[in-house]
DNA sequence: CATAATAGTGCAATAAAAAGCACTTTTAAC
DNA sequence: GTTAAAAGTGCTTTTTATTGCACTATTATG
């Protein structure tokens, strides 16, 4: 995944619920300017911000080989 | 996955690959103090590390939504 | 044990993420 | 077209990630 489509899971997994953005940010912990930035796809998150939102919105972040077609 | 096995993953990925760390930091672009850090627990990275670590590892981040059990 | 390679740490500078605030733009509902 | 809600942006401060350098600690290997 790149990082878009990191970007666009959140975005997406967020709209599916029925949440605003400052919703996620307040049940997330996250502050509402970073996840704006983030969602509009400016941002450089750090691990612990991926992290609250995976969190709150039920999603995991994981690291997996990539398997060679 | 918590942050914990990120870093697990890619250490094992490293170690299973005989990659030293300073080898991963040239080949991935990441600085070396950076990624001793990072290994060591200590670290908060930004996506954009992760993902330079990931590429070069052959490995991908994936946000996926948490099935409940 | 020596010693060489690899991994971890303290310190400092620089760059950038996180955050709040006020504002503008877009979207949706009427 | 109005209005209200939601999303996006500019500016700023504070915090912290990234990085290099020099050093210490740990882990093989002879």
């Amino acid at each position: 995944m790149h990082s878009k489509d990191l970007i666009e899971a959140i975005k997406t997994r967020r709209d599916n619920l029925d949440v605003t953005q400052e919703m996620l940010a307040d049940l997330s912990g996250v502050g509402l300017r970073t996840l704006k930035q983030f969602e509009s796809g400016k941002g450089n998150p750090t691990l612990e911000t991926l992290q609250k939102l995976g969190n709150a919105l039920g999603m995991e972040l994981t690291f997996t080989i990539k398997e060679l077609k």
